[in-house]
DNA sequence: GCCCGGATTTGATGCAGGTCAATGCCCCGT
DNA sequence: ACGGGGCATTGACCTGCATCAAATCCGGGC
């Protein structure tokens, strides 16, 4: 493990406060490891021995029922993951798998839990990422409730387009596919939606997606810090906190059409 | 506030590990409030200054967007909400409104983010209530993209019967407006949910629905122990922990006059 | 550069579930 | 007992999205 990898992981905010031993006796029996693209890491249901630090690469966690799957979080460098289960040392809700080829590194579980009871300011950094993590989600419920699957996409595009800071300009870093599912979506209805935001100044072009019209494109979105979290992912360095799932654009847009419900 | 109440809010999970002074420092900044049905405790985006305890009634939380409305979910006693937001101190969600009148116990947010700092076995509490709520938002994230609105509604209803171990019948304890909301439909589709699932075994009266037939229902909603969580609540105490997302209280509907009352 | 398999797009069609409207019911206050 | 308002149910209809089926695009291996 290289030192900069070491100096990445202590400037998560999981490890930021913590007391140089707490950080030094949890690192100690962690290793790192190298997978390639298309790796299950671990599968819903089963016991979880130890938290995940995403260093390189891209993870997405998914869940499945009765022959059906579903994307339900793509996280990117670098971020914790599955810390819930380590917490309560249970087994897994959702199944993790690489998106491409990974850097990650593995802390046991007990350690973290040790840590947690020795260093009281290491357990205020789990509670916040915890919370962090929990209103994620449930931004990510109410995107899904409240919102059309055209209506989600633009805002993930508003998102992207916030978090990365890019100009006019959203590179999309996973398959179509599986930005569909994390839609709640079908390949083909994003297709269809990609389309549908022509209007809208939405052009793309195989993974390059050109916003042309940010004004009008929000007018439809109706992007709403309490669903999309906007925030900027500090280059390199990320909380789960609040940012486990999604985030989306700028400031709410100016009210445009009347949505017609119950007169 | 009662020396019985005080008892069960010891026995909270977030509280039965803390050390006394731990608890002691924490309810004494705390007071009890009573609140008729209806009433709304917080807005979604207000700053968040207590942590909420409710002791007694029945708590909804929703989520807006663009006069669209969604219950999140629905609180019984004994249970703690909005916790993420007190470890962040940041503004809510989710609003949270009465549906029933309800005895409330509001703790200084000051007074547990210091009590984390002071006492890592409280903080570690907190961790795992947060990991818990955390794990129910997946869960319901999870059955939302999963299931149809019928097999929701058919897990709903073992799951009730499973944590209530009511024998064959189970109670709604809430409107079914509600409860469709909850399950993320319209309530003109509960209502043929409900007749769909007769073939099954399900019959309603009112708010007595009777599983006739649980095998058969049981095949049909196919439950599964990574999205239902199907863990008995302890009689009176229950965590926030892994059972954050449903829950129905028994409570009987009594509206009444505004009366406050500090500890 | 060429080929192949998977990903994406496009089109046609079906169904789940939303919307609108009307009716009946229950609870509650007068 | 009576009347009123909100909730629940039922029916008719429509929309959004899934499904099925081609056609086309694209990237990696040779």
């Amino acid at each position: 493990m290289r030192p900069s990898d070491l100096d990445r992981v202590q400037s998560l905010p999981l490890f930021a406060d913590a007391a140089p031993e707490t950080f030094r006796v949890a690192t100690a029996g962690a290793h790192l490891q190298r997978f390639p693209s298309g790796t299950t890491l671990l599968m819903e249901g089963d016991p979880v021995d130890f938290l995940y630090v995403l260093l390189d690469g891209q993870v997405e966690l998914h869940g499945t029922w009765n022959d059906r799957e579903t994307v339900l979080s793509i996280l990117r460098p670098v971020s914790t993951f599955i810390l819930a289960a380590v917490v309560l040392d249970t087994d897994a809700l959702m199944s993790a798998r690489t998106l491409e080829r990974c850097e990650i590194l593995m802390i046991p579980g007990d350690a973290i839990r040790t840590a947690m009871r020795l260093d009281s300011r290491f357990g205020m950094a789990v509670s916040r990422d915890l919370a962090g993590a929990f209103r994620g989600m449930v931004r990510c419920n109410k995107n899904m409730k409240l919102r059309n699957s055209t209506e989600r996409l633009a805002n993930y595009l508003l998102t992207q387009r916030a978090t990365h800071n890019s100009g006019g300009t959203v590179r999309l870093h996973h398959e179509k596919r599986v930005l569909a599912s994390l839609l709640g979506m079908t390949p083909e209805n994003l297709s269809r939606s990609f389309a549908a935001l022509q209007p809208y100044g939405v052009t793309v072009n195989g993974s390059v997606v050109t916003l042309g019209n940010l004004t009008a494109l929000a007018q439809l979105a109706k992007p709403d810090p309490l669903i999309d979290n906007h925030a900027p992912r500090g280059g390199d360095i990320v909380a789960e906190a609040d940012a486990e799932v999604w985030s989306t654009a700028q400031g709410r847009a100016a009210p445009s059409i009347v949505r017609l419900q119950h007169s």
